[in-house]
DNA sequence: CTACTTTCATTAGCGCTACGAACGTTTGGA
DNA sequence: TCCAAACGTTCGTAGCGCTAATGAAAGTAG
């Protein structure tokens, strides 16, 4: 005799919002361990992406395009320019700014993670079919998009 | 002539995962403003529903139920106790446990919350029709309980 | 030209959340 | 009887989002 063998109540199983932070949860921990396993983070695939897809260019655009934050960009930035898979030199045209220019390495480095995501992404949307999956995904961008994205991201 | 007007590459626009983070923080932060206004925490609210919804039970149970970890839940117990929410004593049958009761202060509190709760995933889904609402309720439903809910949550 | 405001890179720090370690107590099973 | 497990509790940690403050440089107004 069990004493109350009771996980979960309904109530708390359809609440949007807490569904959407065990499926983050869920997400982020699939995304990290693909990328931990090479070493990468979450935010070198951003910015990245970022400087692949949009060009060069200063740190503070770069925290905009991506939504890291500038305070920890200048992390990020460092780890890659360790790995040589970016390079920061100071803007002629303005000596406030760093021009942040994506090597071949680093264009290397994002064809890797990028296929590390994508299977974790594959992996996350394994349950639903591929039209639930795009469903998903589209209504995920209404959501976030309509709620200021990050907003400033300053 | 503005340098670079490129908020969010179109890459990092679709990635689930990173939409997921998004759609999560927001709808957080919708739940814990709400709540924060008459001082209440979201985990409170998680408690007194998995008290109303399933009865009393010990604290490894509330833990198993909300998915709140049982060294946090000590905590989350002692604010609704000092509320007069909940009433927490030594289960006779087994000494190591505490028995949680809920209050009919603490089940009037549930209703207030509930209403807060409410109204916050009113707002968070404001921008989908109700079609889409329940459609993206059932898929977030569906990828948090085929990844390991929050699994064991000790 | 001067004075004010803004932007930039950078450092340091805070608060919250999920999570693990350890401990003493108690219980149940071999 | 011995061992393993569960319980409540305390303490600590790591990561993330975010703010504040600083010095340098640029833009803007008077």
């Amino acid at each position: 005799m069990s004493p109350t063998p009771n996980p979960t109540p309904a109530r708390l199983r359809t609440i949007p919002s807490r569904l959407l932070a065990g499926a983050a949860l869920a997400a982020d921990r699939l995304v990290s361990e693909r990328l931990a396993a090479e070493g990468a983070h979450k935010w070198h695939f951003a910015v990245l992406v970022a400087l692949a897809e949009a060009g060069a260019a200063s740190q503070a655009e770069l925290s905009r395009r991506t939504g890291i934050y500038r305070s920890d960009m200048v992390a990020v930035l460092n780890e890659l320019a360790d790995a040589e898979c970016i390079r920061r030199e100071p803007d002629p045209a303005d000596r406030r700014r760093n021009v942040i220019t994506l090597t071949p390495t680093g264009r290397h480095r994002l064809e890797r993670l990028d296929t590390l995501i994508t299977d974790a992404q594959r992996e996350l949307l394994a349950p639903l079919t591929p039209d639930q999956q795009d469903e998903l995904t589209r209504l995920l961008a209404v959501l976030t998009e309509h709620h200021h994205p990050p907003h400033g991201a300053q």
